[in-house]
RNA sequence: AAUCUGUCGUGUGCUGUCGCUCCCGGAUGAACAUCCGGGGGAGGAAAGUCGGGACAACACAGAGCGCCAUGCUUCCUAACGGGAAGGUGCUUCGAUCAUCGAAGUAACAGAGAGUGCCACAGAAAACAACCGCCACGCCUUUGGUGUGGUAAGGGUGAAAACGUGAGGUAAGAGCUCACGCUGUGUGGUGGUGACAUCACAGAGGGGUAAACCUCAUGGGUUGCAAGGCCAUGUAUACCGGGGCUGCCGGCUUUUGCCGGCAUAAGGGUUGCUCGCCCAAUCCCGGAGGGUAGGCUGCAAGAGGCACGGAGUGAUCCGUGACCCCAGAUAAAUGACAGCACCGGAGGGGAAACCCAAUGGAACAGAAUCCUGCUUACAGCGACAGACCGCCG
């Protein structure tokens, strides 16, 4: 049984790895979102353990204020955190590290009830790909 | 009382579940970390990035030119293009014999150097003659025409060459005079000063400087992606071109090396020029490569609040074992419920009153810090003003 907490160690920091994800990640639809990940197997004579990181991005264009792309953000972190476990028992299962951007290109009518549903279906359709190889 | 406008103040709280970040203490652990406990964690504008500063790096012998900013006075302030108090002009309102008061407003130095511009209309917008008036000449003589004088009258315009009256003249004109108006200069008085007021002299040829410009004052450049440290890395690397000079002295068989002086293509002097300074481990171009990770800067000060004092005020001074004091970094400070709050469809009740669904809850998110300005803003509170009504 996995926490459902989301600590810096779970959030994608590095430079190089983002443009990374950019330039050659598997890309995803599932509106209002948009996603693209990458994988790496886990080696364990070097000590690393299975884990995923995530990037929020949110399109100035569509949310002009920053207030509102923050809190908008915030809702997609939490529902992430909330349903992590979805994604968790496959990267476990097949021992792999897992990074992963969601961009957000919805407007800001969009609820969170919706919001989290949507998020449940792009974190299903990630395992499904993941599962397929 | 209600509504509206303006100014000032304030600008959500509590509970639950699950989370984030920083600091302190403890535990496990080789370490990265993980766990437990405690504490701190967005705004009045955090916004616009517009002024001013702190701080930092680089630069700085000097002179000239240019560029930018500011522009009534005194004061406040670390400083300012900010603020306070005042002066002057203009506009509006009110009272009044003159004159005075209130509110608003102002890029509010110079149109006595020069240049430019002034739409339309008008003869003409700055060397004014269209009509008119006057003199003289000519002709086909109730008139026409030519030359000259004339800014009193007409007409145009936002603006037409000081106003009124008298003298004067061919007709006229500040041409002369009186009174007045507006600048300028000198002197007196009051005021720290802008300025006010009085006297004398002399002048009257528009406006426009957020047009160029002139005058005065100020201004080095870049900004925390500044800068410092650690780690990594590849630097006197590679290719092409330029330069690699002259004299003297020393060493040396020579090539060459070292030192001094001179020259200077080039570089620096952070707008330009002169001047000054630098110098072969150099300068220009090409092609290619690397880094972009961590720590620091980085959070207690031009801080708030209370009381007392000084000042018209901005503000300053003193006292206080009074209070506060985010530091993230693909960027934490939250998400979701419920209640409180506003509102009240509707329901209950004889009534007072009670219960209440949907809904509403502004503007807005730190990025080195402070100070000011500007802009955005629901609800509530205070104070002014406007309007309506006068039974509230």
């Amino acid at each position: 049984m996995i926490r459902h907490t989301l600590p810096k160690t779970q959030r994608l920091r590095s430079y190089q790895t983002i443009r990374q994800l950019y330039q050659s990640g598997a890309t995803g639809f599932i509106y209002p979102f948009r996603y693209s990940y990458l994988t790496e197997p886990t080696e364990a004579d070097k000590g690393t353990q299975p884990r995923a990181e995530i990037m929020v991005a949110i399109s100035k264009k569509k949310i002009p204020l920053a207030i509102h792309r923050n809190r908008r953000r915030r809702q997609i972190k939490e529902a992430y955190r909330r349903n992590k476990h979805i994604v968790f028992d496959a990267l476990h299962n097949h021992k792999l590290r897992l990074s992963f951007i969601i961009t957000y290109i919805g407007d800001e009518t969009v609820t969170w009830q919706v919001l989290e549903k949507k998020i449940v279906l792009l974190l299903h359709d990630i395992v499904n790909r993941l599962e397929s190889g």
